[in-house]
DNA sequence: ACCTGAACACCGTTCAAGT
DNA sequence: ACCTGAACACCGTTCAAGT
């Protein structure tokens, strides 16, 4: 999965979901539009419809493709495994508000709540994640129930924040908020 | 605002408006279609463009129209406004979590996340709810800067659980985050 | 005042034909 | 293998014409 755009040539089924996650960065779910795929990819639709069957494939190859950037981003970049506990979950809430991830997270949450296969991505990835939170709580000292419980709580924080565009940005309260769900 | 469906005769701007609820409440923001409204009311698209400018026109009255319905109903039959602090939020959780009001609330929700006049209202609804939300936990004994910090997550998290089919009915689940976010 | 019916632009989809 | 170009259905929008 690597982010090369074409340089002339034939086009590659990545070129289509590099060009997808474009849109979808900048315009959200609704922006993503066969015509304004092929005027960035400059080709026509019968293009499209000779890599992807229709619309709705396109979506599950573009669902598969960002669960895999973000696993490969993850293993890259961020979070060392040796990191636990409190600094962990420090770790990941900072990873969450980076601006650069942002605009994507927000662009295929929202349209998995129109979209059942993108959701079916988007759940997947999140249960990983939910675990590695309730994980973390765990390290912190927490029993199992209270863990669970802590951890749906933060999560779920996270998502609603992540829809309001003034608070998802705003580091100091994503502090406050983890300094809070880890009070005894 | 009632909600009386019509008898024949020529059609309301409400009309319209209720049918809109409906399908909303049945199908998400994208099952709205001029076409889909136009069979229900039996009647054909130039109708629509008589009552409304437009779908942004229309977005628009749906919108404030939901407002309105929202204040109605709280009025109505909710919240004694003698209830103060945990009793309250618990009868706000209580709320949220109703089945009739949560496929329209969800809806709604959904919608705003693409659409900046149906955002506009479900912010200014969101600000009012908040600031109960907030006074709440001022009335639990919790200063000013701590009832900000808590009401935020609160909200936030029950915007994020309403997003998730299996957690957002689940009132156990409701009842033990809201005690969570009361305790000292 | 309220609605029909026909027209148009836009977008997803198909497919025969090109290289 | 990869793409063009023309066609079609669907939907939002307009508008002259009807009652």
């Amino acid at each position: 999965m690597t982010l090369a755009r074409r340089t002339g040539g034939p086009l590659t089924a990545n070129d289509w979901i590099q060009t997808g996650f474009e849109l979808l960065s900048e315009g959200g779910p609704n922006a993503l539009r066969i015509g304004r795929l092929c005027e960035r990819l400059e080709v026509t639709k019968g293009s499209f419809y000779w890599h992807f069957t229709d619309m709705c494939a396109y979506r599950a190859a573009l669902a598969h493709a960002w669960a895999d950037l973000y696993d490969e981003r993850r293993r890259r970049l961020e979070i060392p495994p040796d990191t636990k506990g409190r600094e962990r979950l420090e770790e990941m809430v900072r990873a969450l508000i980076r601006t650069d991830h942002w605009a994507l997270e927000r662009a295929m949450r929202i349209w998995s709540l129109t979209d059942d296969s993108v959701l079916e991505s988007v759940r997947r990835r999140d249960e990983l994640v939910l675990s590695e939170v309730r994980q973390a709580f765990v390290d912190c000292g927490f029993d199992d129930d209270e863990a669970t419980l802590r951890s749906s709580v933060l999560f779920a924080a996270g998502v609603g924040l992540l829809h309001d565009h003034r608070a998802a940005q705003d580091a100091p309260l994503g502090a406050r908020v983890l300094d809070l769900m880890l009070r005894q």
